[in-house]
DNA sequence: TACAAAATTAAACAACCGTTTAATTTAAAC
DNA sequence: GTTTAAATTAAACGGTTGTTTAATTTTGTA
């Protein structure tokens, strides 16, 4: 697989990751890209072949560079309670600043025909998966969070409401009162991350 | 706003909801619709005006009798967790059963232009906030709620967490060990039910 | 039965789509 | 400086898109 591209290719990888985040697949065309990165319709297809396969080096592009990434939070010197809280506030932050990537990601392949094309995705799930286990089970030895909990939903919780807020956003700035994209921005960094962190914690913590 | 169509009319929405489910709405065309349908292509244009028209038909035609629904879960005689219970209950079942409309709602209306054009989706999502207010306003003057929870995340919370689930289905099944559609509806049903009311009842509940 | 309204049709419309071609310019290597 | 390959271009390709037209059929009503 190739992971390396010139700079006119990552400059239009960067255009098209944009474009497919904001109108989506179907909804870019490539004279769009095109025209946005200041090149010729055709450079498109002499460097990527097609449409779909820009797609595909689109994606391989941007997670190759998330596998990087990965932090290893369970092993700093913080009681669960507080791991949990910077758990969420690094799930948050990735998402935020990978913004293009995850939406397409989101949006175009969640067709169970393509999630089986994409194995690499379930490497970076699993591993979020471990990361949450191995704190949670800490919490519960020490007694502090409750052992029923379906440790495999708490990541479903958190990036579900995440992805449905910020898809929803029109609305929710309208509802909200949050009259610019800073205003919106600033909400997800600071009330919002509270709400998902209280919820969670919540979750872990209450007994009924 | 018109809330009537004949035969022919919903014949060309089933339609039009199945192929938007499946190909997105940008992915179905006009004559795919009119070749499923059986009709002519003029039909629609003549029938709804445009393709955008008759896909806010569609949403009227599916979100009509939700309102209901909601509206008469706050009157019924429960203490407030109850109807916390049966809110998500109602909530899962109305997504499962309009699984097709829920997609398209989900993946067209992401997009800030489309949120704009669609003025529709707002008195829905503001009804469902409303009937939420209500409930939550309940508990917190029977001292059961606690005061500082925010509202209007709570919806994200309970849909944004089901729709990621549901998305992500193939990696969760294997996950999960669920191995049929079956086991993965049932899943939902039971375990997966359990776990947004245990979440949002923590939430509502718990004193940090 | 006659007439007007509604429904339905095939055809055409202009605009856009992704892709390919063939000609031209640019860059690199000898 | 010449040769060769890579990069870039405008134009054209065949197809599809949503929508409109104008003619025809069906339907309901008087």
């Amino acid at each position: 697989m190739k992971t390396d591209f010139n700079e006119k290719q990552i400059q239009i990888l960067l255009i098209a990751e944009k474009l497919f985040a904001e109108n989506g697949f179907e909804g870019t065309s490539i004279r769009t890209i095109a025209k946005e990165a200041d090149i010729n319709i055709a450079m498109v297809s002499y460097y990527f072949g097609s449409k779909e396969k820009l797609l595909e080096a689109l994606i391989v592009y941007r997670t190759s560079d998330l596998k990087i990434q990965m932090e290893n939070l369970s092993v700093e010197n913080l009681d669960p309670i507080e791991k949990i809280d910077k758990l969420i506030e690094l799930y948050i932050n990735r998402i935020r600043c990978n913004k293009g990537i995850y939406r397409i990601l989101h949006f175009e392949f969640s067709s169970e025909e393509m999630e089986e094309k994409m194995k690499i995705l379930n490497d970076v799930r699993d591993r979020n998966l471990k990361s949450i286990e191995t704190i949670i089970h800490e919490g519960q030895a020490k007694g502090i969070f409750r052992k029923d909990v379906n440790i495999p939903l708490i990541s479903p919780t958190i990036m579900g409401t995440f992805f449905h807020f910020s898809m929803n956003k029109a609305y929710f700035k309208k509802l909200l009162k949050l009259d610019t994209d800073e205003a919106f921005e600033n909400y997800i960094q600071t009330t919002f991350k509270t709400h998902i962190q209280q919820t969670i914690k919540a979750l872990l913590i209450y007994e009924s």
